[in-house]
RNA sequence: GCGCCCGUAGCUCAGCAGGAUAGAGCAUCGGAUUCCUAAUCCGGGGGCCACAGGUUCGAAUCCUGUCGGGCGCACCA
């Protein structure tokens, strides 16, 4: 199971094999926790190339200063064959240098393990559910999705690279007021479609255009039957339609950035099957609700029609919430609170870990939330992770000018307009380059404009780049020699190198739950194939073919066929196409 | 008033479970193209890492406070 090991997770292990043996000579106390015993590649490479503040960090322990700690340790390592030096630096850092083999063999590794190289055990197989985008099905999909809905999705890829059983899901809010006004739009339209003016969209009602065609199939299918009807005769039946129609384009949307969830949860269907009245029932059962009086709001006035009522209220102070919630209205309908928290315990019946990618506006609901996650612990019930990780804010610009992003204004830019105009990976390389809890602007016309210069192009064009060496030498008869590595120079090595990080990246990825460092880390290894190429150019002998030297020319064509191997498991893990020519 | 997020080069942003002289792109200045795709490369200039304390061998990174910006603070979704 645990064959597959990063190579810097193995010299961790063979440094962490002499610190045993230390503590075996009583040099280390026995028992002494080594969890800030950290081996990394040192952020100079001129250092060596890999780096351990063991010395450091266990010479108060030992009773001892970090240098002669340092020396001890030294003498060990450097009876190991696959570590040429190992010196003392600084104020006690351990810089190794590695055989050459070493890295020879990781180049034939990558190889071997093909796309499957970055690939980690570490998440050992656990569920994770990833819930992500869960717009509200009442338009299309618009740039105020478009940041959460790749965030999370290259974050799900990220986990199942890493090891976890990924499940993606969508929550469709389907059963709170804003369907109802769906229907109740989709009538006017409706009418509209029978022939009737009904001019202005009354405020409060969605206006968009993109109701029309479901307004026209509507009246194909009744005839007029339901244009002076009661509303309760055609609102459940007209909102069921409108949802369905708009899930399908929001599928359809979502596709279009590559994106495809493996479950969509309905929480129409979640309150028919009576999940929040069990909800509910446990969490009385395990006295986590009681009705109780809610709270006036504080730090504002409150509203008018204030008034003190009783409530069936969560204890979510019980896990740090700053009051109870309440799970139902007065009208005895459940809040949307109520209904989520039944829904994530649903989600917690078939996961080891829950993850929400929600948009920062709804940060005030964050506590409640993982109070309820964390009420499941109660009484016999099993410990769920569960992380909410919000994404900020997407300021959308146009020409520097403010763009609207409401849905119910009826003027904002779709997903679909985005990535027509500037194309799928533009649009999602984009949105991971940068780290999900900052702010960012995203100017329409900027993006077109310079779409050159986006980052997405250079990495795209590193792996064109390859292809086209690739191409090349098969014209001329050269193939790529994975038995020739001895004659790569210091240049291929570093590259190397660099390559070699790339399972390091994805597991370090992975724990912080940070797709955006794959991103950056691709962006690095691009610049780093650009430089090895352009060398060319100063130094013929330094191109990757050279006519007249074939074993020489096979052995770099097999590294830079590497080299491209890893920007498209990177890639599949953001979800952007490698494209082999640009 | 309270909660969450952010503050790093002129601009847009990285900074890897605290590490060794703080990095990249854009912009700017100077170079490379009879040659594997110049959508590329090489080099220069440009920083009290918002501010003030604290934790320790060591802080952009962790803690506290202040200032500045964003989002939120319903029985809505």
């Amino acid at each position: 199971m645990s064959d597959i090991q990063t190579l810097y997770a193995a010299f961790a292990a063979r440094i962490d094999a002499v610190l045993s043996a230390l503590e075996a000579e009583a040099v280390l106390p026995a028992g002494v926790s080594r969890a800030n015993v950290a081996v990394e590649p040192p952020r100079d490479p001129s250092h060596g190339d890999l780096a351990t503040n063991a010395a450091m960090v266990l010479a108060k322990p030992a009773a001892t200063n970090p240098r002669s700690l340092a020396e001890k340790i030294v003498e060990h390592l450097s009876r190991d064959p696959a570590i040429v030096s190992a010196e003392i630096a600084g104020p006690g850092f351990i810089n190794l240098r590695l055989d050459r083999k070493v890295w020879e063999e990781e180049l034939a590794a990558i190889a071997a393990l093909g796309s499957d190289y970055g690939r980690s055990v570490m998440g050992d197989g656990t569920r994770v559910n990833v819930e992500y985008v869960s717009a509200n099905p009442t338009g299309p999909m618009h740039m105020g999705h478009c940041r959460g809905a790749v965030v999370g999705d290259a974050l799900a890829n990220l986990l199942e690279y890493a090891g976890h059983a990924v499940t993606k899901e969508y929550y469709v809010n389907d059963a709170g007021s804003q369907v109802d006004t769906l229907a109740r739009s989709a009538h006017l339209r409706y009418r509209e479609a029978l022939g009737e003016d009904i001019g202005e969209i009354p405020a409060g009602m969605y206006p968009g255009e993109y109701l029309k065609p479901i307004g026209k199939l509507l009246a194909e299918e009744f005839g007029d039957t339901y244009r002076d009807a009661p509303e309760s005769e055609w609102l459940l039946l007209f909102r069921g339609k409108a949802v369905a129609a708009m899930m399908d384009q929001i599928r359809a949307d979502l596709a279009m950035l590559g994106i495809k969830h493996d479950v969509f949860s309905s929480e129409a269907e979640l309150q028919a099957a009576g999940k929040p009245e069990q909800a509910e029932a446990w969490l009385r059962a395990h006295d986590l609700v009681y009705d109780g009086v809610l709270e006036a709001p504080k730090g504002k006035a409150p509203p008018e029609d204030w008034e003190p009522v009783e409530l069936p209220l969560f204890r979510s102070t019980k896990f740090g919430d700053d009051q109870d919630r309440p799970i139902k209205k007065s009208d005895g309908k459940w809040t949307y609170f109520g209904a989520d928290l039944a829904y994530h315990m649903q989600k917690a019946e078939s996961a080891d870990a829950l993850i929400d990618i929600w948009g920062a506006d709804h940060a005030g609901t964050v506590k409640r939330i993982k109070a309820a996650v964390a009420a499941l612990a109660e009484g016999e019930g099993k410990v769920i992770p569960f992380d909410v990780k919000l994404v900020q804010m997407v300021q959308l610009l146009r020409n520097g000018e403010p763009a609207k992003m409401s849905k119910r204004s009826g003027n904002f830019v779709t997903i679909a307009d985005m990535v027509e105009e500037v194309g799928k990976d533009v649009v999602r390389f984009s949105m991971l380059t940068r780290k999900p809890d900052a702010q960012m602007d995203f100017d329409f016309v900027k993006v077109v404009e310079t779409s050159k210069d986006n980052p997405v192009f250079y990495v795209q064009y590193a792996h064109a780049r390859i292809c086209s060496i690739l191409r090349r030498a098969a014209e001329e008869g050269i193939a790529p020699r994975s038995d020739q590595a001895a004659l790569l120079g210091e240049d291929e090595l570093a590259l190397i190198k660099l390559a070699a990080q790339f399972p390091r990246e994805v597991e370090a990825a992975a724990r912080a739950r940070e797709p955006h460092r794959i991103a950056f880390y691709l962006y690095e290894l691009a610049g780093a194939l650009h430089g090895w190429w352009n060398m060319g150019n100063d130094d013929p002998q330094k191109r990757i073919i050279v006519a007249q030297k074939l074993t020489v020319s096979g052995a770099r064509l097999f590294l830079a066929l590497q080299i491209g191997q890893i920007i498209r498991n990177g890639l599949a893990i953001l979800g952007v196409e490698a494209v082999e020519e640009l």
